[in-house]
DNA sequence: GTTTATACAAACGCGGATGTATGTAAATAG
DNA sequence: CTATTTACATACATCCGCGTTTGTATAAAC
């Protein structure tokens, strides 16, 4: 009824990326309608496409905004004396950005168990760049750790990098299907604290 | 047209879940319609409704094949006098189902990827009583590795367990999401070699 | 051999979601 | 101050999938 300033346009969008995520991870996305994000976000359908082209565009915004924290908060430290201790860390950080941000979370238990992976959605079935990137990471992290004397006798970075990787796959997944006083959220650290010792001398 | 018998009629049905198993592969579970799996199988809608009550009923159908193979061969044999190679054969074990079997590996591809767990579907987030017999007898087989002394020092099978469970499920994820000729497929023994060889004293 | 139940096919009716087209009041540009 | 664009709301047309109903030829039961 009112035209709105721009400031006002660009709340209403995001009301409407978390609207959707709301929605999304109640309904799952396909049987998310527009009008149910849209009267979620108290506006109407023809909010919904003014901003996003249909419901895939706004997905993939929603999606975006989920990967940010991660490239910010997950840093493996090159000049650290233990790296292992810096790769718990970081897939303890990994845990822990789940845990104090719920949009994150949400967005990230949506695409592991609210989605499928088919036509536009079929590329997410692959690795991005940006797991590609952590798997370089602990590559280049175990290799300081071997060089440190830190790591025991006769591993193979690439394949300890490997291991992690998928552990923290299978981590992230139950970690999110678990309720919060579940074992897989209570003993998350412990766990991770499990994954690491393995490889220290 | 034609009434068919009662062995022809169970044709019929095993030709339906072998078509859903088609369709959800390709479609995804919500993109599916009863028509495609119907004209896929060569026959129409009214015979779908005939064997199953709906879509849902029919895709449980079709994950219930899917778990058989698994509780025959993946097996822990409590003589082994190495049990952490038992281990190792049993996790390739795993492995060798989906690669022989492409029934059940396009099931686990559908559950991982295809499908979206809201509503009647919610109850599979969670681990299933054969996941968590696995993880049992996982934690058994830690245990008598560590009676016999070809664990390393320090290690409580159950930490161990879970996180080999961990690092299984985030291989399944990845070897069914990867093309024939990637590495997660190519290097899975390997990966799998890996896992376990940590562990050993 | 008749009857009945079976195993579907074909037709019907319905709601619901989508995309678009149109309307509109206010913000902004000039 | 007028014109135009913006940021939506509303209305429209279409299609699609579902569940049900009805029809029917044959197998099985008796």
């Amino acid at each position: 009824m009112v035209r709105k300033t721009k400031e006002d346009a660009e709340i209403t969008r995001r009301h409407l990326i978390d609207a959707a995520r709301r929605v999304f991870l109640e309904c799952g996305v396909s049987r998310t309608t527009l009008e149910k994000i849209a009267s979620a976000a108290g506006v109407t359908r023809g909010a919904v496409y003014w901003h996003f082209k249909n419901k895939t565009e706004l997905f993939f915004a929603m999606r975006e905004q989920a990967i940010l924290p991660f490239v910010d908060r997950v840093i493996f430290d090159e000049a650290d004396e233990d790296p292992l201790a810096g790769i718990e860390a970081a897939l303890g950080e990994i845990i822990q950005i789940l845990v104090d941000q719920p949009a994150t979370r949400d967005t990230f238990e949506i695409i592991s168990f609210k989605c499928e992976y088919v036509d536009e959605f079929a590329a997410m079935m692959q690795c991005t760049a940006g797991q590609m990137d952590f798997l370089r990471q602990l590559t280049e992290a175990y290799t300081r750790a071997g060089q440190r004397g830190v790591l025991r006798a006769g591993l193979l970075p690439e394949a300890l990098a490997y291991d992690t990787f998928l552990f923290v796959g299978g981590l992230i997944k139950n970690w999110l299907a678990s309720a919060p006083d579940a074992h897989f959220r209570v003993a998350v650290d412990a766990m991770i604290h499990t994954h690491v010792a393995l490889r220290r001398a």
